[in-house]
DNA sequence: AAATTTCTTGTACGTTCGGTCAATCTTTTT
DNA sequence: AAAAAGATTGACCGAACGTACAAGAAATTT
């Protein structure tokens, strides 16, 4: 798909391009998009905003992609949902994988949900296949192991969207768990409790007996 | 605090007031602070622009006012979390009330969200005052019915993020909710079965035995 | 090394927005 | 009913923004 990067040029419109995604996502989560401009996300990589322009062409371009970056990553930490797993392991690791992506990389997250609290108006197709049928996939993963008597008969669904804000939840409302933290980021400890808890209330939802 | 509306100029001005804040409400909602403009809020109420400024002066100033609304209406459905209430019960119905609050005013939620995920640059202060101050004094009790061992020793602040991270989600989310549904709102048989899952699943996560 | 393609950058244009202001109309107070 | 206070509205302004464009610099291809 991608050009091997050969000669100068190349590999240096690769590097220029991912220090502009990746500011992108930083200001997109941090203003909004409307509130994000070529010129805030130019001014971060330290290029004239006509340059930005030249490389992504718009605002909405590019920001679809920030967006769709960040949902192929969530994907990707589902990956061990699967029929023959071990149910409270698979979750819990599930778990652990969203939470440490939270962790160290709110921004994308923060841009998520902003599209989704706002209606989708950019990427509505996205959700209505790649999402959509990736969720189905795995609510019959969980159903599966409900059939087989692996875990309690819970809602599938419901629990899917539990696991999803309550991960998301540290990375969106991050400023806001830092406040209660008497303005202090989350220490190591801390990040670790949080797992262990998070996991403890979940995961002790669905366990039978 | 406020007059007790005599007078034809004084009734039609609370009005007035009241339809231009539910219609701000919905549009920070949808467009985010940024995206939404006076000249939107104006149309939606069906008043010239100039006539919106007049009864908020600026932009901020009408915001400030949606986000703390919908900070004491969340403030109220806790008001049951009392350390001689019993713990499932208490817990139940606050979970009930958040999720019914989700329902009937997602929009209120939703500006919430936005304002946090952008670092709360207007309403930081209250951050720090009233939203410490109450988070603090509920896990006080939380912790209160773990040391009478009315409950398994959960970890208090994270089981509280986790009942505002899962209900406050079926608001800010509700579009993505929605697509996942077929593109159709929930019905009222699947809101309830909503709330009992949620219970089922959070309530379950700190029950004994 | 000449020709071609790609990248860089400053300038400029049309639009939208928050907010001001003054003129007019309506209600309340005296 | 005269005077004062409050409400309504259209016109206007300066700033910021997305993006089009042209002209030159650098790299690549021939």
């Amino acid at each position: 798909m991608n050009k091997p990067a050969t000669g100068i040029q190349a590999r240096h419109r690769e590097e220029t391009r991912e220090r502009i995604l990746a500011a992108a996502e930083r200001v997109f989560a941090e203003y909004g998009y409307e509130g994000a401009s070529f010129g805030r996300i130019a001014q971060e990589v330290n290029l004239p905003k006509s340059n930005v322009v030249y490389y992504f062409e718009t605002k909405k371009k590019l920001y679809r992609l920030v967006v769709e970056d960040i949902f192929n990553v969530w994907r990707q930490a589902a990956d061990n949902i699967q029929p023959d797993s071990d149910p409270e392991q698979a979750l819990g690791e599930y778990i652990d994988t969203k939470l440490e992506l939270a962790r160290v990389r709110p921004h994308g997250s923060k841009v998520w949900a902003n599209e989704i609290i706002q209606r989708a108006p950019i990427v509505q197709d996205y959700l209505e296949n790649e999402l959509r049928d990736w969720t189905n996939d795995r609510i019959s993963v969980i159903d599966g192991w409900i059939d087989r008597g692996m875990i309690r008969p819970i809602n599938a669904r419901n629990l899917l969207y539990a696991i999803w804000a309550t991960t998301q939840h540290y990375a969106d409302f991050t400023h806001q768990i830092q406040t209660l933290n008497d303005d202090k980021e989350l220490s190591e400890t801390q990040w670790s409790e949080t797992k262990r808890a998070v996991k403890d209330i979940l995961i002790n939802g669905i366990s039978k007996g």
